[in-house]
DNA sequence: GTAGAAGCGTCGCCTGGGTG
DNA sequence: CACCCAGGCGACGCTTCTAC
């Protein structure tokens, strides 16, 4: 596709452009985050991306590891945060460990994947940390647990959209409310009303 | 295990002096 | 005056450390 002069820009219905659809991938296909990631990561990562916060614009490069966690972040949104919201949880430290043992080194060193660190660039980023270098792209929602700043807006093909516009608070957890051992009645109910819960939260915070 | 400050090392920019 | 280069300096990314 790329050789046909695809646009890797373009997003789906999930808020997904063509390199964040790899990393999806990759966080669930173990094999994939092996063997085909780096590959793909290489053609498919973008620069850099742009981001808004309190009017003011940040770019974060893709040597960052702001850039990456960021993405990841929003890969997460619809598969572990998901799984975690009915447990009042968020994304933790431990959801990145997890995922990046499974990728490459020459992708992402070792001093990357460690637990501290991450929870350094976690916090560091958090909306209201006092860093010097703090870009706001987290919310702690609690001790521990992040979520995407609601506040953030994101430039994807050409426009400024707002984080929780691009991705789709209504698909959260889709993936794993369709597997056959969540179809019981009155879990899907506790669960629905916690999701629906969760999206208010997302859409107070927003505005 | 987390939060976040402090420390450390690298890199790029600026500047001033030397050279042709 | 143009050019080069070394040294100084600040910005920044990452690590380390301490308190909790």
């Amino acid at each position: 596709l790329m050789e046909r002069d695809a646009d890797t820009e373009k997003v789906d219905n999930a808020g997904f452009n063509a390199f964040l659809i790899a990393l999806d991938e990759a966080c669930r296909d173990e094999k994939y985050a092996a063997r085909k990631l780096a590959a793909i990561y290489e053609k498919l990562s973008p620069d850099s991306i742009s981001i808004q916060v309190d009017g003011k614009l940040v770019k974060l490069d893709n040597h960052l590891m702001e850039f990456l966690m960021l993405s990841l972040m929003m890969v997460m949104f619809y598969t572990r945060l998901g799984q975690k919201v009915p447990m009042d949880n968020a994304i933790e430290s431990g959801d990145f460990v997890e995922v990046l043992a499974k990728f490459p080194n020459r992708l992402v060193p070792d001093r990357r994947k460690k637990r501290p660190y991450i929870s350094s660039i976690l916090s560091k980023n958090e909306v209201d940390g006092q860093d010097r270098y703090n870009r706001k792209l987290f919310l702690r929602v609690k001790r521990g647990n992040y979520i995407i700043n609601p506040k953030l807006s994101v430039r994807v093909e050409g426009e400024w959209r707002k984080i929780y516009d691009l991705l789709s608070p209504e698909m959260v957890a889709y993936r794993f409310i369709h597997e056959p051992r969540f179809n019981r009645e009155r879990v899907m109910h506790q669960i629905n009303t916690s999701l629906q819960l969760f999206r208010d939260e997302i859409s107070r915070l927003t505005k």
